[in-house]
DNA sequence: CACTTTCCGTACGGTAGCGTATGGACTGGA
DNA sequence: TCCAGTCCATACGCTACCGTACGGAAAGTG
């Protein structure tokens, strides 16, 4: 709701505002004019910045990718000693109802991707670096290769699905479900029997 | 690809096409006009049996609905001795690379039921639905009533998360590891130590 | 054979959005 | 001061879509 602080847009301007309207209207609402309108300009100034939609899309998912890798690579940087609580906090950073906007592009990202290849490769690529990440942390924490493999996965997949999910109308205490789920992911003993 | 085998549209082929669009396209591809040109006629047509587009997409929904909780309530009936098959039997339904279809439609829904309130509703009852059959499930399995509840929830909220995630790019044998998380999801102990 | 009902085609006005063309304001340098 | 470059406004043509009005065919009914 910013009054008009800047006199003069860039890209990255233009950038930020499509990234704010597809949190909340997803790809297929972030229109040129809708936009320009927003910015308290007009489309002419869009297209001096810009030579079409595609290419502010393609910026966008550039912006997005390079934030997200930067983003849980410092999560995850390796603080001996503390990985456990690492892990819990990547998983509380898409769980919780801050960040709110961050998960709302995040789903529009991926629905974005179901239906376009240049953003499909995006998220693929940005998926691929938390997986390694986050399986790094199971690593550190003794957790063997597979495993590690598996639980980074069934962490990721966990903390996108419940993101789609309003558990309002079911009965039981969803926070303290949400509390479990996070340990068993987190430190869960491996499910093969052990030979002991 | 048919070619015209009916002569005369209803209100359920207009529907049934509406979710064809809805699975490839989202809410927002499901406009009038070309939805009519799929089924071979003008909106001529559309507009008698339905007062406008809305009247349609509530019709959608209504159908999606019933289906859901027809299927998940067919699928979890009670087989005694047969529970924990039918619960890999439930994650399968989401994971298998068939009933593509049904995946889409699911995160259109989704997708949907973020901006619409009517959407949001139906999504939470048939998620509702849903997650108290899976529990009853567990139930039946012996698993206490919280953990099966938390169960549950994380046997959804891992199959819609994974649907959204394209993991080829992750080394590794991923399905090795889907079939290691489903069998954490359906038969791992109780993480509280068994006082046995 | 009239006559009605059901179902669909055609034509229209209206809005929203994309991309282009062009001009104007404003700024910095020569 | 004159000029060039930067950034934005205005105006235009074009397409896609919504919803309405109306006409016509086809089938049933007396």
């Amino acid at each position: 709701m910013e009054k008009t602080p800047r006199l003069q847009l860039d890209r990255a301007a233009w950038t930020q505002g499509a990234l704010d309207i597809l949190a909340e209207e997803g790809v297929t609402g972030v229109r040129v004019e809708v936009l320009a309108k927003r910015l308290h300009v007009t489309k002419g100034s869009f297209y001096w910045h810009f030579k079409d939609r595609q290419d502010l899309l393609s910026g966008v998912l550039e912006t997005w990718k390079e934030g997200r890798i930067r983003d849980i690579v410092k999560q995850t940087k390796r603080e001996p000693g503390g990985e456990v609580a690492q892990i819990f906090h990547v998983i509380d950073v898409y769980s919780a109802s801050r960040n709110r906007k961050g998960i709302l592009i995040e789903l529009a990202m991926r629905e974005w991707a179901r239906r376009d290849t240049a953003a499909a490769a995006i998220v693929e690529e940005v998926d691929a670096w938390r997986l390694r990440c986050a399986r790094d942390l199971f690593l550190a924490c003794g957790v063997p290769m597979h495993e590690a493999s598996t639980r980074s996965m069934l962490l990721y997949a966990y903390v996108f699905g419940v993101s789609m999910m309003n558990c309002e109308k079911f009965d039981g205490d969803v926070a303290r479900m949400k509390d479990d789920i996070r340990a068993l992911i987190a430190r869960s003993p491996t499910p093969v029997p052990s030979p002991s």
